[in-house]
DNA sequence: TTTAGTTAGTTGCATATGCAACATTATTTT
DNA sequence: AAAATAATGTTGCATATGCAACTAACTAAA
């Protein structure tokens, strides 16, 4: 039996090409909706939404993000005017994170066009598949976070 | 209720998530052995080593990856001597990708270190779970083939 | 209190990706 | 054969990511 044919059988590659395949959903359908705008933005404003200013450690956190990539992700939010730095009062390494006006406004219109497309991607999985697949989803991130120990290090 | 805590509990963080950390923990593991690959540089060399030389456009079906992607990875495995570019004789638009003798080597050197990593990523979860994993990814890919149309396009 | 260590954020470097536009070469149509 | 069309691969532009090394600022230990 060829010994290279062992591990693309696996969850791996279904899972790779499916992420992307819904980062590309997801654009297409928001860009369709004149809100060109890329999945993880949206949570990101999602999260400021919600959460109110944030200083970058902890978006990096509840993203899980290198902090490298959230500064830059908020750059080019910020390019868009979709969220703005403000310095911290108390610490002035710290800067909070914002939704800008306009931000705001347009989380408002993306939130109920990502809700459909939410709901179009789990059409015909059951409520009982999908938490079978986020707990194997849990069950591969506990065994890389046993070995691997470079992996916590946002 | 509010409305804006509807789409993190779904599976996609939990995709998204995972993926990203699978392949942090690939490139370390292969880092640690001495082979700094990305898991992706090892499924483009498992392809060609199984299936010969192959022209890109068979490279961007097969990896399910945009042309543009496949000639920009191609480019940084051609200058790690991983691969190499060689033009048809048939057709002069065409290049075939082949492995190196180098790259040869190197595959055979990271392929067993690659199934141990596959097989402590699935350590716990059940073949049975692994295969609802992965018709539950199946079902999503037609969901979005089903709508998006220019999620075929490669 | 000065020194040592820690934390927050940025920048350089490398990988990876997709879309639009393009040149080159093949293939079809007319 | 000439003209329109397809396919193959590249480049510019934009997004996204991680690691290493760095600066600035805060905190703890000497």
């Amino acid at each position: 039996m060829d010994k290279t044919k062992d591990f693309d059988n696996a969850m791996m590659p279904w899972l790779g090409k499916t992420m992307k395949l819904i980062d590309i959903f997801v654009s297409n359908a928001l860009s369709q909706n004149g809100i060109p705008l890329t999945r993880k933005q949206v949570i990101m404003m999602k999260i400021l939404f919600e959460k109110g200013p944030l200083p970058q450690s902890n978006l990096a956190f509840l993203t899980e993000r290198d902090k490298t990539s959230l500064t830059r992700l908020i750059n080019s939010m910020e390019k868009k005017n979709l969220v703005a730095r403000i310095a911290s009062p108390d610490d002035k390494r710290v800067n909070l994170i914002h939704l800008t006006v306009n931000g705001e406004k347009v989380f408002q219109e993306v939130h109920p066009v990502m809700l459909n497309v939410m709901k179009e991607l789990q059409k015909g999985i059951s409520p009982e598949e999908q938490s079978m697949v986020i707990s194997a989803m849990k069950k591969i991130q506990e065994n890389i976070q046993l070995t691997c120990k470079g992996c916590n290090s946002n």
